[in-house]
DNA sequence: CCTATCATGTAATCCGTTACATGATTAT
DNA sequence: ATAATCATGTAACGGATTACATGATAGG
C-alpha cells in the first residue's frame, strides 16, 4: 500500500476497469485496442505491470486463478474509483506535444514531396479508419469515447490537408 | 565508438548541431527553446546525456574547455553528419499518436464543458504565440521550421475549433 | 557584500520498451 | 500429431524525468 505517482497509463488503467467492471491484463489489452488504443497506445506489458503497481497503492484489487491459467483478475477498490472521480474531475490544463516523427524530419530540412507522400498514406488510412469507427458506432448519446474519436478525425483530417498542400508543390500556398 | 539505437532525442541533437556548427549543452537548450521546443521539447538534461551517447558512437566530436566553466562543445562528425542526412532522406512512415491528455480525460467520462474551457485557454495561448512567431519570422523561403510552424498552427486551430465546440454546449453539432 | 538567479552538470529513479519464455488452442 | 498462432506472463534494458549540487553573475 505505498505512494506512487499516477501517470497516463495509470489512469486509462483505473478507467478502463471502472467500465469493464473487472479484466485479465489479457482483456484490457482487447480493450485498449478496440478503443482508447487509437489514440494512446500501450504496451502489452504495461497491462501487466501497471495493474500490480496500482495494486501495491490499493487501487484495484487482485483475484487469482487456482486452477487452469492462473489469470489475475483486477477490479477497482473503492480508493481506485475516488482516485479515478478526483482525475476526472480536475479539469487538466496539461497540452499534448505534436511530437510528430514526420514533422521532426521537416522541421530539419527532409525533402517536403516525398516526405509528404509517405505521411500522406498513412494519414490517410488511419483517418479512413477513425471515420469507419465514428459512423460503426452511430450512437445518439455522444459519448467520451466518441467524442474522443471526433477529435481524431478532427486531426487526422488537417494532417491531410496539411500534407496534400505540401505534396503537391513541396510548399504551402503555391501563390496567394 | 559503439553501436546504439539513434532517437528522435538523438536526431534532434544531430540536427541542431549542423545548424548551429557547435554548441555547448547549455546552447542546446536555448536554441531547443527558440525552435523546436514548440513542438518537440526536451529535459535539459538530455542535452547533457545525448551528446555524449553519440560522442560514443562517433556521431559527434567533444572539445572541453581547459579554464573557467570547463564546458564541452560538440560538433557533428563527418560519420554524424551522414547519419543525419541517411535519416532526412529516408521519409518516415511513423504516425505520433494524440496521446493528449485532455482528451484522455474525455474520454474516460470527464464533464465536457470544464475541461473544453481549460483545455481552450492554453490551445488558445499556444496558437496566439505560434501565430506571433511566424509573423515574426516572416522569411520568404519557407524552411522546415516554418513549415513545422505551420503544422503547429493548423493544429492549434484544429483544437481550438473542437474545444469552442465542446464549451459551449457540452456537445459537439448542437443540432444538425 | 550578500543573495537570488542563471548556468552547468551529475546522480538516482522509474516508466516504457524490448526480449524472452511457456502454456493453451486451433488448423492441417 | 505437429506446427503455428494465440494467450499469458516475467525479466532485462535503456531513455527520460526528477532531484540534487555547485560554480558564476548580476542586482540590491
Amino acid at each position: 500500500m505505498q505512494d506512487l505517482r499516477l501517470t497516463p497509463t495509470s489512469y486509462i488503467v483505473l478507467g478502463l476497469l471502472n467500465f469493464a467492471g473487472e479484466a485479465t491484463p489479457y482483456q484490457l489489452k482487447q480493450i485498449v485496442g478496440s478503443s482508447i488504443g487509437n489514440f494512446w497506445s500501450l504496451q502489452h506489458a504495461q497491462l501487466y505491470s501497471e495493474p500490480e503497481r496500482l495494486a501495491a497503492a490499493g487501487l484495484v484489487s487482485v483475484e487469482q486463478e487456482h486452477e487452469g491459467r492462473r489469470r489475475k483478475r483486477y477490479r477497482l477498490t473503492s480508493a481506485g474509483r475516488d482516485a479515478l472521480r478526483a482525475w476526472l474531475s480536475a479539469p487538466t490544463s496539461e497540452m499534448s506535444e505534436l511530437r510528430d516523427p514526420g514533422l521532426l524530419q521537416l522541421f530539419f530540412g527532409a525533402d517536403p514531396k516525398p516526405l509528404a507522400e509517405a505521411q500522406l498514406a498513412v494519414h490517410r488510412a488511419k483517418l479512413a479508419e477513425y471515420e469507419r469507427l465514428r459512423d460503426l458506432a452511430a450512437t445518439r448519446p455522444s459519448s467520451g469515447p466518441l467524442l474522443a474519436l471526433e477529435a481524431g478525425i478532427g486531426h487526422g483530417r488537417e494532417w491531410v490537408r496539411f500534407w496534400s498542400k505540401l505534396a503537391k508543390t513541396g510548399d504551402l500556398e503555391p501563390d496567394a
